[in-house]
DNA sequence: GCTAATAATGCAATATTATTGCAATTTCTA
DNA sequence: TAGAAATTGCAATAATATTGCATTATTAGC
């Protein structure tokens, strides 16, 4: 059981990320993919240090510039968001299909959970004068279904 | 002209400010006084050293930490915004009719713009199993409507 | 108004997060 | 396989934020 949950937390779509890669006229290096693995079976969002560090335990040792050039370049992509009230990065777990990706962040249990279906109809209340970038993320703060069970919150 | 634009910058309702910090049961001393004034004459939300260094200018000068914790003071009031994007503080335009606050940043003028009217709809689109707290800011980054107008973008 | 209690601020060290320029290495292209 | 382009390493440094404790200011009770 401990094992599957495992195997599904690092289930990353490796033929679509090189796919990504491609298309973008890039090249999927070592480094890049170490980062996007570690970040994938994380079960909570990381820093940029906590991600070099986890990687310097059991494989080869990242310089933090090349981390965090690394976090760039899968930002880039969309492949990664990073949650700037936290400080901290995770894989994005969308598809794509809206313009904005909501993450639902619980101050309780730290949990992360993005829910981007509700996106496409924020796209719309946007302002029709502004003219919003892809592929930003709206973090929104509370407590999760779980935790306000347990909290009766 | 200049004078008055200035005067509209500075236009805080103090008579507010001293309600909202009573009814919390705090004090309204210099410090919290002139950050939030400093913060509300200047045209874009500032950083917490830039405030400092615009307050040692021409008044007295403020430790950093104050400056932080000031600035935390007011936004656990809901009278500053922390833009987490930016890792800048913005005086709040908004009479908090909603739970969220929407602010609007020109990736190219830099402007920002609180259109809060957005929020009581994306309120509602919420997972209704996440509670969301209140006074959250929602950074939304984007082409303001005059910079589409000059750069035909 | 005075005093004790409480709250806010100052100080300065330190933690955390992020960027830079240039050299070395790897990957791509022809 | 060599040369060009892209990526990474290095290590210094910048930018942002927090902490514990001493000092000062504010409040509340008399």
């Amino acid at each position: 059981m401990q094992f599957q949950l495992l195997l599904v937390l690092m289930a990353i779509d490796k033929a679509r990320l090189i796919e990504v890669v491609q298309n973008a006229g890039k090249s999927m290096t070592q480094q890049r993919n170490l980062i996007i693995e570690t970040l994938a079976s994380n079960k909570l969002p990381m820093s940029a240090y906590e991600l070099r560090d986890q990687i310097n335990i059991t494989q080869q040792s990242l310089n933090i510039s090349t981390v965090y050039r690394v976090l760039d370049f899968w930002i880039g992509l969309g492949l990664i968001h990073k949650i700037e009230s936290a400080n901290r990065f995770m894989v994005c777990s969308d598809e794509h299909r809206h313009q904005f990706h909501v993450i639902q962040i619980c101050t309780q249990c730290e949990n992360v959970r993005e829910s981007c279906e509700l996106a496409s109809q924020m796209k719309m209340q946007i302002s029709h004068k502004f003219k919003a970038l892809e592929n930003q993320v709206i973090e929104i703060h509370g407590t999760c279904s779980d935790c306000q069970v347990n909290t009766g919150t």
